[in-house]
DNA sequence: CTTATACCCATGATAATCCATGCTATCCCA
DNA sequence: TGGGATAGCATGGATTATCATGGGTATAAG
């Protein structure tokens, strides 16, 4: 397993500490995160830290180990034509990325910009997107998830792989920790 | 054999823990899955657990293996990276989806969010669906079974009857309920 | 000198691992 | 063919390891 996957919503300490969910750690320790952790201190594959910058799209951040930085990089890459655009995210998503190191017990501070723009308080809900995971003040995030449920819904039928079609329930819970 | 067929029900004991059926946890070691079981530490494909998460359109969980998973990536591939759309379904599709591995005995626990979602209290039936299965409250199960078999009837009326049997083959240990 | 940041250790809660038991269906041998 | 032995499986309980969290101390920065 080398997505993350799930979700987890850990408490900011007094000192603004939280803790990266186990299962995340395992990932970016896969990516090639080396730093903290008490991990070797070979770090060689240059894996410093996690890259974390505000969601463009949500009041969120956007986190990620060293495969999310090259899928910035690519990104950026594609859109070499139009270089307004590109200078533009560039800005956009480098200039807001701040590299954040894992302590020995596998927690990050999070800085007072990216915390704002997520509206956090006192805890974080970790949402597992596959290549990177993202951050959330909980109550906003219980929002996000019904909306992104309905849209499911209705790309369903256009995905359509998975026919079966069960006993409609009015239940709707989310399955989340 | 390498879908999962029939249907079975299994307790859940006090800690929340239940037991795979038998037949299900073979299929899950042919399409990969290694951790627990004290199976072959060859972890190569990366079988690290199945894949449950609450079903769409139902009062039930889904769960599988690495097929599954696989499907779930497929769903996802041919979005635009890093587009608010892409962002919002993977929430839904990877933020629902927990990893749940199987103990030495072969069994899982069914953390809180999904049990709430199925409705589960003391007893699961485990309902084999080719590529995936399903588990269900067994009193909602039997409701679900019930319509399934009056759409087969009307489908039979329909096609003319042939003289095979329709109905689900399924095995029920432990009462429902 | 003061403040903020990184490091270290302690602790309670939770989850994973191990061991034991009873049941059922199967196989083997008389 | 029948009866006893046997292996597989679901279940219960106990023990051990992981993890999230809190606080203290050293180190660096301003």
């Amino acid at each position: 397993m080398d997505r993350f996957v799930s979700t987890f919503t850990n408490k900011i300490d007094a000192k603004g500490r939280v803790s990266i969910p186990a299962p995340f750690r395992a990932v970016l320790e896969r990516d090639g995160y080396t730093q903290g952790l008490g991990g070797p201190p070979s770090a060689s594959t240059g894996g410093g830290g996690i890259y974390c910058y505000p969601s463009l799209d949500a009041a969120a951040i956007d986190g990620g180990g060293e495969r999310l930085a090259q899928k910035i990089d690519g990104l950026l890459r594609g859109l070499a034509d139009y270089s307004d655009e590109r200078d533009e995210l560039s800005v956009a998503l480098y200039g807001d990325v701040q590299i954040l190191n894992i302590d020995g017990d596998g927690r990050i501070v999070l800085p007072e910009g990216l915390r704002t723009h997520a509206g956090l308080t006192s805890f974080v809900t970790f949402v597992g997107l596959g290549d990177k995971f993202q951050m959330w003040e909980p109550g906003a995030f219980e929002t996000r998830r019904k909306s992104a449920r309905e849209k499911v819904q209705e790309h369903r039928k256009l995905f359509g792989s998975d026919g079966r079609s069960a006993t409609p329930s009015g239940k709707d819970r989310g399955g989340g920790t």
